[in-house]
DNA sequence: ACAAAAAGTGGTATCGATTTCAATTGCAGC
DNA sequence: GCTGCAATTGAAATCGATACCACTTTTTGT
């Protein structure tokens, strides 16, 4: 594969030369001309390794998130994408299934690509620990902040969206409100604050569980707590994938909702308007969060040393007939 | 950051020394260990531009694909980045929204990057016209591909599953059979082959029309056709974007399936038990068919001159209510 | 005990680009 | 025609690692 040197010697001019037209430097536009001609004439591909070693900027971004097939890390890594690629960099995915090892180790594979930054969706045990000194980039977390984490972040207004759905189900008449929240990240945590908050100002009791976040757990969880005699008549699940396990439970438990367990969730999947009269759901603004996100990243890289900023987004209230007055 | 240089005068060693720690060369036990100690102790991570600019491999995939977004390609996505992890690979991902000029931008930028191979599901643009000798490294075709292509490849038997799924409405007693196809891959362009054999060896005719793959485009293509006097009886849709579609174009005209429209297609979609007594679907094996791609490529590179391999994977019918006998 | 082979280590060149600095060219102004 | 300045261009150093070769030390076999 031809290099610079070869390119600069079709074109009679020197690897310099060569450089600068690849990097918008000053030459002249008969020069310019003729060292495009050789590039396409030997087909040439700069070499990014190298160009990466001498210039020191990678363009790379590092995007690590628990699992891509979650629909919501689907969603925002494909926004994520699209504003890296529109601003010239590139995008190295990482998956790890909210284990803190797999994020150590790919928090270090970062380090040794030297990546210009990185968007993360930690689990409740790395969000504290992330030291953007020590890592050598900035850092924005996604989805899940706590108080006190050092880095920019965007995030849902996790508490609010909750206790809206609370207050939602209150409206139609429910009383009996259970939540089933994921146990490994932060976000879990403060839609259960936000949900305990709304159920205490009311004066109820706000029966909560807790679950590893897939669909198996949540199924099963749920599948138990609706054969309890003590069964909640309403269901608050806090994000689309415990979600859908919800739905398969109050399926193969032959219940129907809203007459027997009202439901209502997080995340404004594709199929949750599609079921019987529809899922009432907390939509969140994914492709915003995508897109704010790799901004925020942009702008720290700008202005290293501005104060730590965490954007806090709404989400919206889709009210569908899972929810129907009891 | 710390370098090379650096670890060696802490540790008492030369550079090349500590490169063979790195890459498990030969060195005495004694001296490894004070290495291994200079290196926790200057926090040292090996700079991977550097790496592969000397060693001339990078340990890197592209994966191309149209869209992230869609269910098919994250399940595939997900697999081949595990496997590629397992390897030691790093995984480049782009979304091309089958645009044959990003797709040449992805290859082009694949080119710069040096990368060990990609995983490509290439429009019907692309599909003919990669040549892996002038783009410098192997390709594996995946979902698509067509019989003059010349690289390696894992696809679904598209002819056979869009039969087996005729094969299936015939059986239960439909005999007005409509198809709905994507008109930018290849892979429509087979399912809709095995759909036209299938219901011309009934003798029966096989309208087909085909669409743009967005859930837009089909709902509004179904949402017309069932408008039509002459509307089929059954519907078979090429895939689960396409799906999706016509599952809302036949819940906003008021029908239902079987009874007014039955409804078969292609991806066994988390949400396509659920809806009613559930929807009939073609099942893709889509962890073997990611995993198989990455074995595909890493045996490619073992042996680079091997003729050509396509294999092709079978589909599994998940027979629901959706295609109830009539 | 000695030769031969193997293991361990260091020095230097090199990967392919960019950066820096110095040299050259061209042109305006006088 | 000469000076000064800006615009181009080239030569050489450099980014941080690995590869290769040469050398020393240790091990092995007879």
């Amino acid at each position: 594969m031809a290099k610079i040197k070869d390119v600069a010697a079709a074109a009679g001019v020197s690897a310099s030369t060569v450089s600068r037209v690849l990097c918008n430097g000053p030459v002249s536009d008969k020069v310019r001309k003729r060292v495009e001609a050789a590039m396409t004439r030997l087909d040439y591909r700069p070499n990014l390794a190298a160009r990466r070693l001498r210039s020191q900027h990678t363009d790379t971004i590092g995007l690590i998130v628990s699992d891509i097939r979650n629909p919501f890390f689907t969603a925002v890594s494909r926004a994520v994408e699209d504003e890296a690629y529109r601003n010239g960099m590139r995008v190295i995915l990482c998956n790890t299934d909210e284990n803190p090892d797999k994020e150590a180790m790919y928090l270090r594979l970062m380090q040794e690509e030297r990546v210009t930054g990185v968007i993360f969706a930690p689990t409740r045990q790395l969000v504290t620990s992330i030291d953007q000194q020590a890592l050598g980039f900035p850092v924005v977390m996604i989805d899940r902040v706590s108080a006190d984490a050092a880095t920019d972040a965007v995030v849902l207004d996790n508490r609010r969206a909750a206790a809206q759905l609370v207050g939602h189900l209150l409206q139609q008449g429910y009383r009996d409100i259970g939540g089933l929240f994921g146990n490994t990240s932060n976000t879990g945590m403060e839609r259960h604050a936000g949900f305990s908050e709304a159920l205490q100002q009311a004066g109820l009791a706000a029966p909560a569980r807790f679950v590893a976040p897939s669909v198996e757990a949540a199924e099963q969880a749920v599948l138990q707590w609706l054969a309890e005699p003590a069964r909640p008549q309403a269901l608050l699940v806090s994000n689309g994938v415990l979600l859908l396990g919800a739905v398969r439970a109050i399926k193969s438990a032959g219940l129907h909702w809203p007459q027997d367990v009202a439901l209502v969730g997080f995340d404004n999947e594709v199929w949750t308007d599609l079921l019987g009269d529809g899922l009432t759901v907390m939509e969140q603004p994914v492709n915003e969060i995508g897109r704010t996100a790799m901004a925020m990243l942009l702008e720290r890289l700008e202005e290293p040393e501005r104060s730590q900023r965490i954007v806090v987004l709404q989400g919206k209230l889709m009210v569908r007939g899972s929810s129907l007055p009891q």
